[in-house]
DNA sequence: CCTACCGATCGGTAGG
DNA sequence: CCTACCGATCGGTAGG
């Protein structure tokens, strides 16, 4: 959200600099409405690849199908994108950034009832199934599956963001380790948590599973000790 | 380990077959050192496709790639399987029939100890670590992060294989259940379970990481209650 | 953003 | 298993 208007001002005057030098070097009325338009264009076609590249994996989707997903024609996403592995990389990004900005969100949201650690731990997990399964949750999984195809410097934007992602989880663990509602180490408990909360990618199915509720009591039933 | 010498064998036969092939076509004796060689190199095949399938994804892999690791020119493979997709398949069956022997082994080894439920079920998940993340395991992880790339048929034989893998589990797991060790679903249990555990492909690295010893017993910490 | 196109690569096959 | 090859597809680009 935070960033989405830079983002627009970016792709506009990127996008009337090239108008004018191809069509009309000459001079017509600035166009704030293809200025919109543009940056849409790019909100679309990341979203359209998020999805491709989420049901049929990022190798086997070709640029053409993210094409046509969106009307566009072959070669233009390249108008958009300099290279496919960053359309990738913006879905991540893209992602990555709102997962942050709703985890912020949700945790703000439950201040309010002065939650204890276990209480905010299961905040954030009911949050990250959001993330991860709830409407629209195409870029997450993206990211979880497909950072192979990520160049190196690309990694390490991920691993900023995800970073960023993981902060507040840390110190929950801690306390909760220190109460002793968690019994195994802290850094081995956050990988394999994480673990089973991302895998549920693979299997849960929005029309026969169980609620997304119902699959955060049970991750805190399985994770958090009954009593210290 | 104990397919290091089948391995060496192959080689020096494929050598001497080759030999005879393209320098004695008149009439050399029938070939039962050539059959042997044959199955051979089907595996040779199938463990350098689970490498490449597992460090490039199976995608990014081509059959010329697999074809050069084991020293054959580039259609050569499609005389050992009909397509790309067979030879995936045969690495995930490998795999599982391997896993689930190994699974098999690993409980008879620990019955001398009668042991109880959350005995066995430490043990299973002692066995799985060392499926994913031991030496020479590329087999399981291709299964489990490649299965997109099969075909329908396909993808019902890993899902029998599958249920033969998990089928020890589920008793174990609604046992300790029942004794209270276990507070969450037990279906959900299983499916969060292997998440944690499958993830770990992602993130274990050998050099750096905890021995798997100490993984399961993280593991073994985080899912069962202490005390009942 | 479209049109037209290129070089590279890929899975797979025929024929021996 | 090799040799020689094919049709298809792909990421990407020039030029407008």
């Amino acid at each position: 959200m935070s960033h989405s208007s830079p983002l627009l001002e970016i792709s506009d005057s990127r996008a009337s600099g090239l108008v004018n030098a191809a069509k009309r070097p000459r001079g017509r009325p600035r166009k704030t409405a293809d200025e919109r338009d543009d940056g849409n264009r790019r909100k679309v076609l990341i979203a359209a690849a998020a999805k491709l590249f989420r049901t049929q994996g990022f190798d086997a989707t070709s640029t053409r199908d993210i094409a046509a997903a969106v009307g566009m024609h072959s070669g233009s996403p390249f108008y958009h994108f300099e290279s496919k592995s960053a359309l990738l990389c913006a879905v991540m990004e893209e992602g990555m950034r709102a997962a942050i900005a709703r985890q912020d969100a949700a945790l703000k949201a439950a201040e309010t009832g002065e939650p204890n650690a276990r209480e905010k731990l299961a905040v954030l997990v009911r949050n990250h199934f959001d993330v991860l399964l709830g409407p629209g949750s195409d870029f997450i999984p993206v990211m979880l599956y497909e950072s192979r195809s990520l160049s190196q410097a690309q990694r390490g934007l991920m691993a900023t963001l995800q970073g960023e992602y993981e902060a507040p989880w840390v110190p929950l663990l801690q306390a909760l380790h220190g109460q002793g509602l968690l019994k195994a180490d802290v850094k081995l408990s956050r990988l394999l948590i994480f673990g089973a909360l991302n895998w549920s990618v693979q299997w849960y199915d929005r029309s026969k599973s169980a609620s997304l509720d119902t699959l955060a009591q049970a991750a805190m039933a399985l994770f958090i000790q009954e009593t210290a």
